[in-house]
DNA sequence: TTGCTCCTCACGTCACGTGAGGTGGC
DNA sequence: TTGCTCCTCACGTCACGTGAGGTGGC
């Protein structure tokens, strides 16, 4: 059914090319607390990030460009998603209670209903947007044609 | 056909609260030069505004806000507004030829052209991110119905 | 061993926020 | 005349950009 789970673990520049940003971004992030800053650093002092962490960040990266929300408001948002990729990390490893799944679960609901809300308002505006664009756009060529017209006449 | 025109002019505070930004913002869009500056200041250097600088300066702030475009590429895509702000303005006062008329539109419509390319790749991006969203929110949905059904049954 | 990528400061920048101190119009 | 809004510096802040100088893994 699903694809084989990549378990490799991506050093910064790698993930940061991958998601278009630069490894500045990603360690300002951590410095927030953005990330959950795993201390998965190799002898070196080296940053590692598995499949979840990088998909955390997607996430975060989306949230700040289609919605512009400040990094703030994301901290709260993406707790969601924080907790998703624990539970997903620990699902089979370590064996969570029952308890502690629920109770992930149940958090989560309501943020990622809350971020499909604030898409959808987006998605409203934009949609007013554009049609207000198509409007001008309409006007101008009417515009454009009428001119014409007259100066052809002339 | 028309609402009688609103010939009023403006200040700075007025314009700020009702489209929802401060007034260092507008100073600052001045100083860049997004603000065709008419240098319309009265006696006492306020800065006041017509109907057409606050319609101009709504739309800099949609390209903004829902593209979350920087303010220098915003230089270029609003010069179509600044040109149309221009023309409105003048369309019947100055007179002006009907080749700057003709000029104006033939410059303005590429630029909403692409104001609107830019907004339809938006809604498509944010399409995909409201999808993905909700396949996350069954997902959550079905596994919290898996364990409570599990703890039931035990 | 040689690059290449990583590291930590740390100052610069963009888009404003936020007073300080002063002048001007209803 | 009294507030209220406006003005211009000018420093602060958020979210990074951009080197400087140095260490570490394939």
């Amino acid at each position: 059914m699903e694809a084989q789970r990549d378990f490799r673990s991506y050093r910064i520049g790698e993930v940061a090319e991958r998601l278009g940003v630069t490894t500045r971004t990603i360690r300002y992030y951590e410095e927030l607390g953005l990330l959950e800053s795993r201390g998965d650093r190799r002898k070196g002092g080296h940053r590692l990030y598995d499949a979840a962490a990088i998909a955390h960040l997607q996430q975060v990266l989306k949230l700040r460009d289609l919605l512009g929300l400040s990094l703030e408001s994301i901290v709260v948002l993406a707790e969601a998603e924080v907790s998703r990729a624990a539970l997903r990390d620990t699902w089979e490893n370590d064996d969570p209670s029952e308890c502690d799944r629920l109770r992930i679960l149940e958090e989560a609901h309501p943020l990622i209903t809350r971020q499909l809300e604030l898409v959808h308002d987006r998605q409203v505006t934009l949609s007013r947007f554009a049609r207000e664009l198509r409007r001008t756009l309409r006007q101008i060529e009417q515009r454009r044609a009428a001119l014409q017209a007259r100066s052809g006449a002339a």
